[in-house]
DNA sequence: CTATATAAAGTGC
DNA sequence: GCACTTTATATAG
């Protein structure tokens, strides 16, 4: 392994529970929902293992106030820059998700056929739950094809709220 | 609701 | 590199 990559961490407060956002030299990389400061940090420790992970300086709050923005819908994802890693077909499963239209949802074959790989429904869910940063990569408008919502990672509970909120709006 | 089909990632050896 | 296990599903009974 190379030298271990700094990654600087700033906690933040959206509608649906505390958030971290990890930002490092290219973009976000990640953003996890959390209930304390101190699960939030462990979530880190334990994703980002080998990192080099900084609290947040002065100058970080703007970027979380940003993101935060994003997560309550008042702001696009798209004016965020992400820093994703992953398997090309994490990658292609999360651009997929970012192209649903807010307040929409698809279901796990429609994202499938849209990477152009249809019947492969599981493995998109299995790439939306290895997505690090939550609402901004939509992984919570995925459904299943009769309606229910399926699952996620942070909590159905969580992903019900959001999809309430989009759809409402 | 339960069982089966079926594709891909993750993990271990 | 290969095989086994697990999965946030889909579909049929």
């Amino acid at each position: 392994m190379q030298s271990p990559e700094t990654l600087t961490y700033g906690f933040g407060d959206t509608p649906y529970g505390r958030i971290v956002v990890a930002k490092s030299a290219r973009g976000i990389r990640a953003v996890l929902f959390g209930e304390t400061d101190a699960a939030l940090v462990a979530e880190l420790k334990a994703r980002f293992a080998g990192t080099d992970l900084v609290p947040a300086g002065i100058g970080m709050t703007r970027m979380i106030a940003d993101v935060v923005s994003v997560v309550r819908g008042e702001a696009a994802a798209g004016a965020l820059v992400l820093d994703l890693r992953g398997s090309p077909f994490q990658m292609a499963v999360w651009t997929a998700l970012q192209a649903i239209p807010a307040g929409d949802t698809a279901s796990y074959s429609e994202v499938a056929e849209a990477i152009g790989k249809p019947g492969a429904m599981r493995a998109v869910a299995a790439a939306c739950a290895a997505n690090p940063v939550a609402v901004l990569v939509p992984c919570h408008r995925v459904v299943r094809s009769n309606g229910a919502l399926g699952g996620y990672h942070w909590g159905v509970n969580r992903k019900r709220a959001l999809l309430a909120r989009e759809t409402a709006a």
